[in-house]
DNA sequence: TCAACAATTGACCAATGGGACAATAAATCG
DNA sequence: CGATTTATTGTCCCATTGGTCAATTGTTGA
């Protein structure tokens, strides 16, 4: 966190004014003590040290310690978003892209114990935090966009809706899953998983809408 | 949380040591202020004031602050616990018993956003805490139990395995959406939405493993 | 009745944390 | 270059917190 980011690419974009880039070293700051140390345990001080900096310039960037970690939720929402995006270009068909939805959800170098940790303590703290709760809100539209980008071309508009809740849920159950058993999940097994849900649903379509489910 | 509850009942067992009934009390309390304030929040006064006593009486029953919120993290998940096993004992084919679970992990009276609150922010702190971290491991492990004992009689072992992995994550990721954006799902929706992705898949049972999944 | 024990309180303490601020160093720009 | 703005630091302050402890007040059982 020392100084080579400087004139460095962070993103799609380039980053000129220096206090742009002071923020962004303190938003990853922020999330990377999260990561470590949970919202519990989540110090200006030791954000500071993570940046290598004083605690007095994070307060000279952000209000105050709330503000730093909404951002920092902001910056993981980005990165996340990215993922999903790049992937969604490349799509053509609705399958793609209903594919491209998923396996960007759980793309490699993001799908990791850590990042959930510090995305868990996040959570955690939604209902506290109207601002946190917002993006949170404006993180789950755009999913459900996506989704129903792909959805549309295969299922009845109300058919998606309830594909979509069911994915979104089971994404995050998986998510979820990783951050308290990590190893119990591998990235493979979630994207299957929820490639198969899909499928599962998909094929129920025309069935009897009960069939199995209310046999109890 | 006066004194109401020195001679009740409480759950399946009679508590008669007047220590034990101080004990839950303070577990409840504490939870209950989980709820309210997330970990963050939730200080050694706090609860000493929900349960109306000091915060000298916290420290007298717990050694300190992290083995209470374990002991709440154990009540909790008892009286979820509870409510499966009570469906699961009225059971009587394997469908019913898979039933049983799915329902019972979204009971009424508990399927609520300030309990999911208060257990998001217990899950946020099980990677910085052995003892919570054990807690969960024994959580999942009853879990995929309970599950099986339904599924064996509807799959084979290794189908059961990834419907069990399916169905948790599932579970868990409506908790989540409970939690983050209330009102989104309701109790029916939920059960539904189990229900449904376990008939999907053991819809999918003898037909080509990949099918629609594999189209990306 | 009295001694042992459990329950309970409140005072106290050291550590920490968030935040304000004044002082200093850098950079920018006319 | 000189002045104004921006970046950065370290100090200070006050509230809070987890935890200890001695003292007090029941409770109980011989």
């Amino acid at each position: 966190m020392s100084t080579w980011i400087r004139h460095a690419w962070i993103g799609p974009v380039k980053l000129t004014r220096l206090s742009d880039i002071r923020r962004k070293e303190l938003r990853q700051a922020a999330f990377t003590v999260l990561e470590r140390e949970g919202i519990a345990g989540a110090t200006l001080e030791k954000v500071a040290a993570q940046a290598g900096a004083s605690k007095g310039i994070v307060l000279h960037y952000f209000r105050n310690k709330q503000e730093l970690f909404e951002h920092a939720m902001r910056e993981a929402n980005a990165v996340l978003c990215h993922a999903v995006v790049a992937r969604l270009q490349r799509a053509r068909t609705p399958m793609e892209r209903l594919n491209a939805v998923i396996e960007g959800n759980f793309e490699e170098h993001l799908f990791l114990p850590p990042l959930c940790h510090a995305w868990l303590s996040l959570c955690a703290e939604v209902p506290r935090d109207e601002k946190l709760a917002r993006i949170q809100k404006v993180i789950h539209a755009r999913m459900r966009s996506n989704l129903m980008s792909g959805l549309r071309g295969l299922a009845s508009p109300e058919q998606a809706d309830e594909i979509v809740l069911g994915v979104t849920a089971l994404i995050d159950g998986l998510w979820l899953r990783l951050g308290l058993q990590p190893g119990s999940v591998t990235r493979e097994q979630a994207v299957r998983q929820v490639k198969d849900f899909v499928a599962g649903r998909l094929a129920l379509r025309q069935a009897a809408p009960v069939g199995l489910a209310s046999a109890g």
